[in-house]
DNA sequence: AGCACGCCGACT
DNA sequence: GTCGGCGTGCTC
């Protein structure tokens, strides 16, 4: 009798064993309904078991394989198998996470009669197979190329040479043309009949690489992939990569589980970004992934980024990654320059100093744009009661709500509850309530009276809160309808403002002593990236950081545009403290009612450990940094090894032992491999 | 995760 | 006398 393994979404770390008697090898790959329970599923086909560990009156017979589809290829398997065991997550959630939820859910979705691009139409899956071996690419470029600089071609030329798996890192900084180089790549690819697969951070990002990536291509098929899209799109994508019509495949970090039967070239962009990290569900970093996926399909990579994750810069300084300089800003524009403010001897306004102030007002002068830089939105972090000492908290997390005045509200950031501003203290009816420092809100209301003739814009999560806002918002700075933008960090990414010409930076100290040891990495990221706005050829850019530390090694390194010595100074620290990329690291978080339960939980899975430890460090179990969520208190558990394939042995058994420790009801854990948040 | 079964309180 | 609370246990 045929056994079929098939993988469910389950948090079961193994397959479910079926009898199959009417199915073969050509279904590995293939979705599967089966009865589960008192309820049916959809599964995935992964292989064939001679005989079950199971007793055979316990097996059910298969209800359906799908054969609707072309079975999901070895590869792709391989590659959910490998972040099962990688990130400890039981290959059935792996599985269903990679595949769109519509696939995921054992449906189809139409297919167009006349796909819009690409090769003939391919009205049934079938079809379409056999269409891809000779999918029409025509990498002709319809549009005029600017010339390279020395450096970038080099790079292309590296690139294309590597016919096989080599990590590049591509380095360097805004406008220093760095899209063009993977352009090129990209092209050289179509032209050999591959397939390219390009990931970048945002969602908000792809329309416009879209965009160009299109005009370049004008007969080439694009995908996009992103969480945002509507379900029968994700899932035509999906299908359109896995039968070979699709060419480039462009999205976010779930973009990199796309089947893709002809990868030839794996771009990331922007790859320090931390959103390549997923935070829940099944922890992965697209960007470890994709290279391990170049790796298994052996073709390159490239990795691109001004300000390189330490990780990266690491591997590219110790020859492991190829190292790709471009040097300077492709179109002729001059770094902008960069000045730190002292503001320990000045009073300041509004927590802006007097340079500050009259830059604002030079740029004003002269019909330039500035743009004020806080990561910090609302009004006020904090409403506070002097006499009586009563603070504005969240009842259900371990954080102060946010005075938001615009809309007059209190609000959690973390969890969204939110309520009225009160008229009068709660504890002590006293009326005189202070706001205690400073977000956007307060900045945007400090410059409109400054600068009453300015037309001032606050660029955040609140006035950007969907699609349709930001462009509007975009639309307005275009059209030269804003003199200051006020903004995060929302500000920072991807777009261009012709006529901005200074930017500043206020409150950026505070990640300088974070307990984050990644902090320093992220806020030089950040200042790079926001600073990088500013300038072009005609209009020399200038950026000012406010800081109570002008002697701060961060900052010095910033005013010089060296990066390389700031993450050397950074990698230096990390060897010192054995941190990453000096040792690899697990995160076992927890959350119940009571934060004794937590970490009596984190304290029994130590425990549990020791006898596996052997070459791993297991800290003592602490609160987390943000101690309550959503009136659930968190704890979590520091894993380390200076060898990550110990560490990952380690892991593999604990896990199992952990999956068997009994649990107070209530209490939720999970492992995340490689944690970015601490 | 669902979804059962399984023993102890306030209701038509 | 029942409806239902969520505690434990299983799913091929």
């Amino acid at each position: 009798m045929k056994i079929v393994r098939v993988a469910l979404d389950v948090p079961l770390p193994r397959l479910f064993d079926y009898l199959a008697p009417d199915s073969d090898e050509s279904d590995i790959g293939r979705r599967a309904n089966v009865p589960f329970g008192r309820a049916l599923k959809t599964g995935l086909v992964m292989g064939f078991a001679g005989a079950s560990a199971q007793p055979a009156d316990k097996l059910k017979p298969v209800a359906a394989i799908l054969r609707d589809m072309p079975a999901l290829p070895a590869d792709w398997l391989a590659l959910c198998e490998f972040c099962a065991r990688y990130y400890q997550t039981p290959l059935g959630e792996v599985a269903s996470f990679a595949l769109p939820p519509m696939l995921r859910k054992g449906k189809l979705p139409r297919m167009p009669k006349t796909p819009a691009s690409g090769p003939a139409p391919a009205p049934s899956a079938g079809d379409a197979i056999r269409a891809a071996g000779t999918a029409n690419i025509t990498p002709a470029v319809a549009v005029a190329l600017p010339p390279l600089l020395p450096a970038q071609q080099a790079a292309v030329d590296e690139i294309v040479s590597a016919r096989d798996f080599r990590t590049f890192l591509l380095h360097g900084v805004t406008g220093s043309g760095k899209t063009e180089v993977y352009l090129r790549a990209i092209a050289e690819v179509l032209a050999g009949g591959g397939q390219a697969l390009m990931l970048v951070p945002e969602i908000a990002l792809t329309p416009q690489l879209e965009g160009r990536v299109a005009a370049r291509f004008p007969s080439a098929h694009i995908v996009c992939a992103n969480s945002g899209m509507a379900d029968a799109a994700r899932a035509r994508g999906f299908l359109d990569a896995h039968e070979g019509r699709a060419d480039i495949v462009l999205g976010t970090r779930l973009a990199v589980f796309m089947p893709l039967p002809r990868l030839r070239l794996i771009v990331v962009d922007e790859e320090h970004d931390a959103s390549f990290k997923q935070q829940e569900g099944l922890r992965y970093s697209a960007r470890d992934v994709a290279i391990w996926r170049a790796h298994q399909r052996d073709i390159p990579i490239v990795l691109g980024s001004a300000t390189p994750s330490l990780e990266t810069f690491h591997h590219a300084g110790s020859g492991r990654y190829r190292m790709l300089e471009l040097p300077k800003r492709a179109v002729a524009e001059a770094m902008p320059e960069v000045r730190v403010i002292d503001t320990r001897r000045q009073k300041l306004q509004e927590g802006l100093s007097a340079e500050l102030l009259a830059a604002l007002a030079l740029r004003l002068e002269r019909g330039e744009q500035s743009l004020v830089f806080l990561n910090r939105r609302g009004y006020a972090p904090v409403l506070a009661c002097p006499p009586c000492g009563w603070i504005s908290r969240c009842r259900r997390c371990a954080a102060n709500l946010v005075l938001h005045l615009a809309d007059k509200r209190l609000r959690c950031h973390h969890c969204g509850f939110e309520t009225g501003i009160p008229r009068a203290c709660p504890d002590c009816g006293n009326v005189d309530l202070l706001p205690f420092g400073r977000g956007t809100q307060r900045l945007e209301a400090m410059l409109v009276e400054r600068f009453p003739q300015a037309r001032v814009l606050r660029i955040d999560r609140d006035s950007a809160s969907t699609p349709k806002k930001w462009q509007a918002l975009l639309e307005t700075i275009h059209a030269g309808g804003a003199d200051i933008l006020v903004g995060t960090q929302m500000l920072a990414k991807g777009h261009d403002f012709p006529r901005l010409t200074l930017v500043g930076a206020v409150g950026a100290d505070a990640a300088l002593f974070a307990a984050d040891f990644r902090a320093p990495e992220r806020l030089f990221a950040q200042l790079m990236q926001v600073g990088g706005r500013s300038g072009r050829a005609e209009l020399p850019g200038e950026v000012l950081i406010q800081t109570e530390y002008p002697d701060h090694a961060l900052y010095l390194a910033l005013v010089e545009h060296d990066y390389a010595r700031f993450a050397a100074s950074q990698l230096d620290e990390r060897r010192i403290a054995g941190f990453p990329p000096f040792s690899s690291q697990a995160m076992l978080r927890a959350e119940a009612r009571e934060m004794a339960q937590a970490l009596d939980f984190l304290a029994a899975a130590r425990a549990a450990a020791e006898p596996l430890a052997a070459g791993v460090t297991l800290y003592d179990p602490v609160p987390m940094r943000l101690q309550r969520l959503m009136t659930l208190e968190r704890g979590q558990l520091l894993v380390e090894s200076l060898k990550r394939p110990a560490l990952q042995a380690f892991l593999a058994r604990w896990m199992e032992r952990l999956y068997s420790l009994k649990m107070p009801a209530g209490l939720r854990w999970h492992l995340d491999v490689d944690p970015l948040e601490f």
